[in-house]
DNA sequence: ATACTTAGTTTAACAATGCAACTAAGTATT
DNA sequence: AATACTTAGTTGCATTGTTAAACTAAGTAT
């Protein structure tokens, strides 16, 4: 049997600042030493119950951070992907809010927008671009996009979250509708955000059952 | 670094008599020689150009068919699924009309119904069952159904692929209107379907840009 | 010639969507 | 303290999309 290296990579993907970004971590050791790239690594044998488990360990490891979503991508493979040689990198998808990130606090993990190719090594940009591709898509029809908003958030912050996300104004009735429709969220009760000089909004939580679990509706958003 | 043992699996559908089966081969080999499972091997560092490559040999190598659509699926990995250690297979899904089977003709090749569990080794059951459910859930708003009806079909047929793939009865100028509207097929200029004593159906082939290409709808079918 | 069957189209009722205008509830201004 | 302003959330209606039923089309069987 021929030698395959078996890694794992995972896009974490954030909102901030109205942009998507991606976090990057500077590489401690070769190849690319030092070079901005997708968090990533081998899949410990002797540790790792599988690859899913193998993506939470090495993000935990080197950014401090338990996702609370992480979602398999696809596998990336190749002889030429990996100077090292013939490699297959089974990549992950993580959303989180960014309160996460920076609550993490990780010197090394820097957030960089996903329209903003900077140059990355492997074919991590493919990676990248497959994921916010993804998630695009899954926005259309899924509660996918929850998970970028943190742990409460209003309508109106959701709406726009879903907005951003699919490049495209939405509807408020419609778009209130479909949320009911998919009854994943709960009202917390007697919690508002007050942002301004108008009426505050309700405060909303995915229910416990949707944690891990994305809803799907019929016909889209 | 740990060793780790790296394989491709395929799902092989199609529709015969009504029912959705998969291609099931008799192992030559440990483990689990002489059981029937999916048709799988290991990548070939030395002449697999990458995953899906490797997944294409291995089923023109053991059942002698060309697979005119195959994608990745999913990867199924830990140390208990396969007895020889620590393994990831990288599973993939090819969808063919019944008659590549059959013109493909090799003799171990075994069609079975998909819900009919017979006792697959491995993990093969739990990756059959994915791929099903791809299917099932990808036919709601694309044009993947088409692979499973052959190169020429007639609407109604299709119409009837699709109604077994989601399992429900469909309006017939509802279907007529979302095929329109993917705007992927092509009538057959002069060739119709003569099948009994009533009016004969044009027919139809995939417009040749959608060979490999799913098309997708933005409100399902 | 007439009956029968399935292919394919038309019509009209019905359901989903989206806009505009409304009420609600807070802060800021006078 | 009354009024203006802003965004949250809802209501009603016009528009659009979906579906069932009835129709026409084109073949074979009787």
């Amino acid at each position: 049997m021929n030698q395959i290296i078996c890694t794992v990579d995972i896009v974490l993907l954030t909102l901030h600042e109205g942009v998507l970004k991606v976090a990057l971590l500077k590489r401690d050791r070769e190849p690319f030493k030092g070079v901005n790239a997708l968090p990533g690594g081998f899949i410990h044998s002797n540790e790792d119950s599988d690859v899913q488990e193998a993506a939470l360990r090495v993000l935990k490891e080197k950014t401090n951070i338990d996702a609370p979503y992480l979602e398999q991508l696809a596998s990336f493979s190749g002889p030429a992907r990996d100077p090292r040689g013939w490699s297959v990198s089974i990549a992950h998808y993580a959303l989180v809010s960014f309160d996460v990130i920076s609550s993490a606090a990780h010197p090394d993990v820097k957030l960089v927008s996903v329209d903003r190719p900077s140059s990355l090594p492997f074919d991590h940009r493919n990676i990248l671009e497959t994921a916010v591709s993804r998630l695009r898509s899954k926005s259309q029809y899924s509660s996918l996009p929850c998970y970028l908003a943190g742990e409460t958030f209003t309508l109106p912050q959701l709406q726009r979250v879903y907005e951003f996300l699919m490049g495209e104004a939405l509807n408020k009735v419609s778009f209130r509708r479909k949320i009911t429709e998919m009854d994943m969220l709960e009202a917390i009760p007697g919690e508002f955000e007050t942002a301004g000089a108008h009426r505050p909004a309700q405060l909303y939580r995915l229910k416990k059952i949707f944690k891990q679990q994305l809803q799907l509706l019929d016909r889209g958003l």
